[in-house]
DNA sequence: TCCGACGTTGGAGCG
DNA sequence: CCGCTCCAACGTCGG
């Protein structure tokens, strides 16, 4: 049996790989790939392709010390893998599923399909999630549940019939099958940082590096922080969204795990597990779903089960638990936001962050989102989930669409009158504003008293600090109080149009508590198909 | 069928 | 500085 294994974006790890444990059994040799469109200009930024590249050759390194390599194809999946499977006359190929995307889901399909043309056998395997999201939706009744509760109880029910295991690295793997020339092992070599675009010096605000190796040792970090009292006692909402080193010993914030669980370089399972043995096992006060450590790997399988279980998920329209939003379309509001000149220092720095480092704390994804959307800017959260899929080292389709949803109250949360305002909910904080001087130099000088809202400084005090407010930083592109009440009027009437529209189906109309704010007959019904 | 409890992380004002 | 209540009131779930 000669077998390609086909490690993908999301699958770029030895451990706990059943997929390829599956694929090295019965093979005389193994191909391991990875397919790189080089040439393309890649849909995301700087830093996940720096990321990519070091988890690429860390991979490398680790199919090495098994005397195998990492194959690096130019390519397509469903172009390069074509001339593959003809090329080393393979009988197999196998890879793990990601359920995670459309597009990871296309291509998959698509590589099924030139195996089966070619008379290859397919083997995949889940690994990805750490349960089998089919499973998981047969336990909600076949769609998905829009409520973390019923999905805990489901995710339960499955680790009872199925328990979670990690499986371990694989001890030896087959041999790379041996007719390459020298030119071709360059060839399939990890490609320099230029080949992928990559500035030589791209690494001055590396916060993470990439590879399996790198986040084993980080998670080891955690593990012992305290003897595992850390990680047993971690609740998220306690962590803070401004804290500088994110995962600096002493500092209350979070692990930053997120961009190797996206890359695959750390199995979720292996990360559950430990969590159980090493932290929760040896501290019975530890914290519980939502707010704990397995809490957010429960989100992070919730997430997933909605997008597997969603026609459309990533998008609004056609989407069935999306709330039916009339989104501006503003491309200098959205460039503002996405470039960190709104002229809300908290909203800024957080964007420039964001874009120096690809990681900002989740609650400053809950601030820059609320703001483009249903607080201040009123426009498509799939605009912004678009922003973070160049920017963040952690994208992950379904977490991604699926947070944006959340925090542009289209699904999953529903009380749009809680708006987080961007002067206020910093500095709850950051009194001094010390994360804003970090990240808006402009602003390194100016008095604590305005940080957060420098337009109200005296002239006088702007001078002083070397910043005038419209010429060395923006001023603010809508006023907060007034923009954020007239967004929450249009969401009432947003969900005022969905109640309506879905009441259509039945006829027995159970009459709305509160009339739907009245502005016209606003005939516009949605319709949701 | 209906009603009440609840929802990972809001803001403002008060004591 | 903390914790409490109210604000005006959403959808989902379960009894």
């Amino acid at each position: 049996m000669r077998t390609i294994y086909w490690f993908r974006m999301s699958s770029l790890r030895l451990h706990d790989h059943p997929a390829l444990l599956a694929a090295a059994e019965g093979s005389s040799c193994l191909y391991p790939v990875f397919c790189l469109e080089r040439r393309i200009a890649t849909p995301y930024g700087e830093n996940r392709r720096r990321f990519l590249l070091e988890s690429l050759r860390d991979l490398d390194a680790g199919l090495r010390s098994l005397n195998s390599r990492l194959i690096v194809l130019d390519g397509a999946p469903e172009v390069a893998l074509r001339a593959a499977l003809a090329d080393w006359s393979v009988d197999r190929l196998a890879y793990q599923l990601d359920l995670a995307s459309a597009e990871s889901k296309r291509s998959a399909a698509a590589v099924d399909a030139l195996a089966e043309a070619a008379g290859v056998q397919v083997l995949a395997r889940g690994g990805h999630t750490m349960c089998d999201l089919d499973a998981l939706l047969r336990r909600a009744g076949g769609s998905p549940t829009t409520s973390y509760a019923p999905f805990v109880k489901h995710f339960e029910a499955e680790v009872r019939a199925a328990p979670i295991v990690a499986r371990p690295a694989p001890s030896r793997l087959p041999p790379v099958g041996g007719e390459a020339t020298a030119a071709d092992d360059a060839a399939r070599a990890v490609p320099a940082p230029a080949d992928v675009g990559l500035p030589a010096d791209a690494d001055a605000a590396v916060l993470v590096r990439g590879g399996e190796s790198a986040a084993l040792a980080r998670l080891d970090e955690h593990l012992q922080r305290r003897g595992g009292a850390w990680a047993a006692e971690m609740e998220k909402p306690a962590t803070s969204p401004m804290a500088l080193e994110p995962f600096g010993a002493g500092t209350r914030s979070t692990t930053v795990l997120s961009p190797y669980l996206a890359f695959g370089c750390l199995s979720p399972r292996l990360f559950y597990t430990r969590l159980a043995a090493e932290a929760y096992g040896r501290h019975p006060k530890h914290a519980m779903p939502p707010v704990s450590l397995h809490g957010q790997l429960l989100w992070r399988e919730f997430f997933h089960t909605c997008a597997h279980g969603t026609p459309n998920y990533e998008r609004m329209v056609g989407n069935p638990i999306c709330r039916q939003v009339p989104w501006g379309d503003d491309k200098e509001l959205l460039a503002a936001w996405a470039e960190g000149r709104t002229g809300y220092p908290w909203i800024d720095a957080a964007m420039t962050q964001l874009r120096r480092e690809g990681w900002i704390h989740h609650l400053a994804r809950h601030a820059v989102a609320c703001f483009l959307t249903r607080g201040d800017l009123w426009q498509s959260w799939e605009k912004g989930a678009a922003v973070f899929e160049e920017l963040l080292l952690d994208v992950d389709p379904a977490l991604n669409a699926g947070n944006w949803m959340w925090l542009s109250a289209s699904c999953f949360f529903y009380q749009y009158f809680r708006c987080y305002s961007p002067v206020a909910f910093p500095k709850k904080y950051d009194k001094d504003g010390a994360y804003v001087r970090r990240w808006l130099p402009a602003l390194a000088n100016f008095p604590a008293k305005y940080i957060y809202e420098p337009w109200k400084a005296p002239i006088a005090d702007q001078k002083a600090a070397g910043c005038i407010i419209g010429k060395d930083y923006p001023k603010p592109i809508v006023a907060h109080d007034v923009a954020s009440k007239a967004n929450m009027a249009k969401m009432a009437e947003a969900y005022a149009a969905h109640k309506e529209g879905g009441a259509s189906k039945a006829a027995a109309t159970p009459t709305p508590k509160r009339a739907a704010p009245a502005p016209a007959k606003k005939t516009k019904q949605m319709k949701l198909k």
